[in-house]
DNA sequence: TTGTGTTTTATTGCCTCC
DNA sequence: GGAGGCAATAAAACACAA
């Protein structure tokens, strides 16, 4: 029979199986529980064939399941056998004083030496592998809190860092654009100021003398023919509008408006070869007074 | 009372260490 | 190879809403 346990016994992963197993081997070899369980040691540890619970379930009382394990097998009987098997061992939950002197063992070392294991086991009236277990889950559950913590902090860093970046971004935005502006501003300023320097070198000479062009720089004087022809151009027109059937009045309205007009246009293509740029004021100030 | 989700106790199989 | 730890899992116990 004992040959059988071995073999078959591993194969039984659940407790009730393997118990019923027992209770017909039991039947079968017509040999007392007592006797059963001092051929077959137990409570070796969790490869053991038989654990501690197995013996404590069968005897069905749940006084015994929080006795200390004394290892008296000789209290078993037959007839706790078939007490367990009328009302199945039930799983039970430890005392709340339990469970606090386990939680403070734990607190002081979450390991467990063999001696504190039996120690706490006797203290407790619990078996040594209980006491193990206890400490096996409350490990696992330490582990699963302190995982849970360390993620709230990494989330936490997480979104402080998200909010700095999403600031940064902000304040890059509003600073390109900002440089943008100030480019505009700049080269705005540089124009102008190109503008106002040739002008002042061109206002140097007779304001109705072209030839006054004359003593501006080589590169400023080899546009000057470009104008010059720009100014013939606007001069013929004019010319040919003063002989049309027009009023005096009208004529002289349009002469000025297409002096006006002409001296922007000359400007625009003018400043469009790369060169200088006149105010459409100054253009007409300096055609109606040529 | 019952269904369902959570917690606790216990088991199993694998791994490491001595 | 045995002891013990750990992850995964089972299953009982418990909590709670409907």
């Amino acid at each position: 029979m004992y040959g059988v346990l071995y073999f078959v016994w591993p194969c039984c992963s659940q407790t009730r199986i393997r118990r019923q197993l027992l209770h017909v081997l039991l039947l079968l070899s017509n040999i007392g529980v007592e006797r059963l369980l001092k051929n077959f040691m137990v409570d070796s540890g969790p490869r053991s064939m038989l654990s501690f619970n197995d013996l404590q379930g069968m005897n069905g009382s749940k006084r015994l399941f929080f006795q200390p394990c004394d290892y008296d097998y000789a209290e078993m009987a037959d007839g706790d056998l078939d007490e367990y098997l009328r009302h199945p061992e039930k799983k039970r939950r430890l005392t709340s004083d339990q469970v606090c002197f386990l939680e403070r063992s734990f607190d002081e070392e979450n390991k467990l030496e063999p001696d504190r294991k039996i120690q706490l086991a006797k203290d407790l009236g619990l078996s040594p592998r209980q006491v193990a277990v206890w400490f096996q889950n409350r490990r696992a559950r330490w582990k699963t809190k302190q995982l849970e913590k360390d993620f709230e902090v990494l989330q936490s860093n997480f979104n402080s860092l998200t909010a700095e970046y999403e600031t940064l971004l902000k304040e890059k935005d509003k600073l390109e654009v900002e440089v943008v502006a100030l480019k505009e501003k700049l080269g705005m300023k540089e124009r102008e100021a190109e503008s106002s320097q040739l002008w002042n070198k061109l206002s140097q000479g007779p304001r109705h003398n072209p030839a006054g062009i004359d003593s501006a720089s080589d590169e400023e004087s080899s546009k000057l023919p470009v104008l010059a022809s720009k100014q013939e151009h606007i001069r013929s027109s004019i010319f040919e509008h003063d002989q049309s059937d027009l009023s005096q009045d009208e004529d002289d309205s349009l002469s000025k408006d297409s002096l006006v007009a002409a001296s922007i246009l000359a400007e625009q293509e003018y400043s469009n070869s790369g060169s200088f740029e006149f105010s459409g004021m100054d253009h007409a100030f300096w055609y109606w007074s040529y």
